[in-house]
DNA sequence: CGGAATTATAGTCAATGCCTATCGATTCGA
DNA sequence: TCGAATCGATAGGCATTGACTATAATTCCG
């Protein structure tokens, strides 16, 4: 069964007759009745009587037609709705996101992009980047909102912010009153680490051992929000990426830039290079880019 | 667009590849990608990204999966359909029953056939014998409840009934007391005719003229009820059906069978002989078959 | 780097849909 | 009642196209 036979058959009813139905589908009328009697067969069952000066629709005919006429609609709906569903934002996106970017700016990003695109539906991924890396290579998810640098082969990253580390210390310690610190001043400091597994843990490690300095780690944790209760209780001090400082009350402690190499992450979104960007997946980066810029511009530096 | 593409096109999402895919639809590798890019051409989308081991859907894929998995149920469900919609008596009928038969058999002919088939519609015309032969050639209905005979060359007809015409007369009349009738015992009477129009008032004036008797006609009408009235009143008598005589209230009246040349009409299903007979059509002849025997075969003479 | 797997391309072939021409049947008007 | 007209079916040729084989190009994995 083919669409051109139901298309011929809804024209022939619709006309009453097989030459009139010819002329309306652009075919000569030998071509048409073919394909009729050819749709009979494959069915089994006449649909027409053919009279002499017109047609009537058999009882499988009268069955057929309204099915006909549905599935010609959809089939004819489809290469409209294909553009049109894409356009109007119907469709599902799948993120990933690390666990040191999620919680600060995965709020926000989602009511702006819910609100562009409400009809679309979104699945949330939070994970580690390695993680993130292979469900993007394996097409599980869409786009992964991660800090860079990141290395694979099948994977482009676009830039969405520089964002800068600051150093959270507990107002019971000696930086109380200074506005900015320099590399050095972290020698020897008690400090909590973010656990390695977490990339930013690795970036705050590479950047202490390139500018050499030694702060003494007192506590490894694998969540920022545990960090900061730490500092808070007056454990140590720590680097932690300004949305974190930002989206998240103030306690009894204050923050801190390094003013001769301040250390920053970049944040960026992945997605497979072989994989086209949906319109979603675009929009999606857009929300974030926006949060990004909006929770960066903040000022937290304490004094 | 074809069927068959979108058979592929749900086979390669299914499969999550083109030689799978192909293997499941039975067709090589190298034609199922054909028809793919065939498609997304005609879509101007494409619909999976190709990468290395894997394939993924796009947006566009996304959008279309489903469309295509409801059409493709769809079609396949029509072969099923055509031929259990027809055995579960979903459909429409068009029948067309003469006024002089009509209101005797139709409300019992529809308890039978809806109890039978209740999910067919039903559509009823009452006409003359004239118009219906016409609206069975025009395929305006399906079939027609008649008196015998039909002359067309187009219509077939199915004897359903021989029915008895009975004298009907006043209790004031002289028949009073009898059983049965001579045909020549009409000569002279006052009579109400039914109008000629109705193939039941031609078939008395024949009976009349056939066997040479002249009752005197005192009205015509264009109803049986009407007469019926008429004789009621004691205006006269006249011949009337069994059907009219059984299924309404006795009145101030009898009937009487003709003895000797015992007039009855035929009555008959009349179709297109070009049309198949459907299987609605079938019971519901067969619904008025039965109607007509259980109504004929009760008694009415008088004494 | 080689072998297995996967998709795309090229070229051929056969099926099939479409066309022209014509036939047979029916209808309608003169 | 007899042509003219209309309508659907049939026949045969042609062109499109879907499918196949063979092969190339790429990726993935050991």
């Amino acid at each position: 069964m083919e669409i051109h036979q139901l298309q011929y058959f809804i024209a022939v009813a619709e006309t009453g007759g097989f030459g009139r139905a010819a002329k309306r589908c652009n075919v000569t009328q030998p071509s048409l009745s073919q394909q009729i009697i050819k749709l009979e067969g494959e069915l089994g069952e006449k649909l027409f009587d053919r009279l002499g000066r017109s047609i009537a629709l058999t009882e499988a005919g009268h069955v057929l037609l309204p099915k006909a006429k549905r599935i010609l609609t959809e089939v004819q709906g489809i290469r409209h709705d294909v553009h049109n569903d894409i356009e109007e934002g119907i469709g599902h996106l799948a993120i990933g996101v690390i666990p040191t970017i999620a919680p600060f700016i995965l709020p926000e990003a989602l009511i702006r992009f819910k609100s562009r695109f409400p009809n679309a539906t979104l699945s949330i991924t939070e994970a580690l980047t390695d993680d993130l890396i292979e469900k993007l290579v394996g097409a599980e998810i869409d786009m992964g909102i991660v800090s860079l640098p990141i290395n694979h082969k099948l994977i482009t990253t676009e830039t969405l912010a520089a964002e800068p580390l600051l150093v959270i210390a507990p107002d019971t310690m000696d930086f109380k009153g200074m506005t900015s610190l320099a590399v050095s001043d972290l020698n020897g400091m008690p400090f909590i680490a973010l656990d390695e597994i977490n990339c930013l843990g690795e970036q705050v490690e590479a950047f202490c051992y390139k500018h050499t300095v030694s702060p003494e780690i007192v506590c490894r944790t694998s969540q920022l929000s545990t960090v900061k209760r730490c500092v808070e209780s007056g454990l140590g001090i720590s680097l932690i990426p300004k949305m974190c400082a930002v989206t998240e009350p103030k306690g009894k402690y204050g923050y801190f830039s390094i003013a001769d190499h301040a250390p920053k992450r970049t944040i960026a979104a992945a997605s497979h290079s072989g994989r086209m960007q949906s319109t979603l997946s675009k929009a999606f980066i857009e929300s974030v880019r926006g949060v990004c810029a909006h929770i960066l511009d903040q000022t937290v530096i304490t004094p």
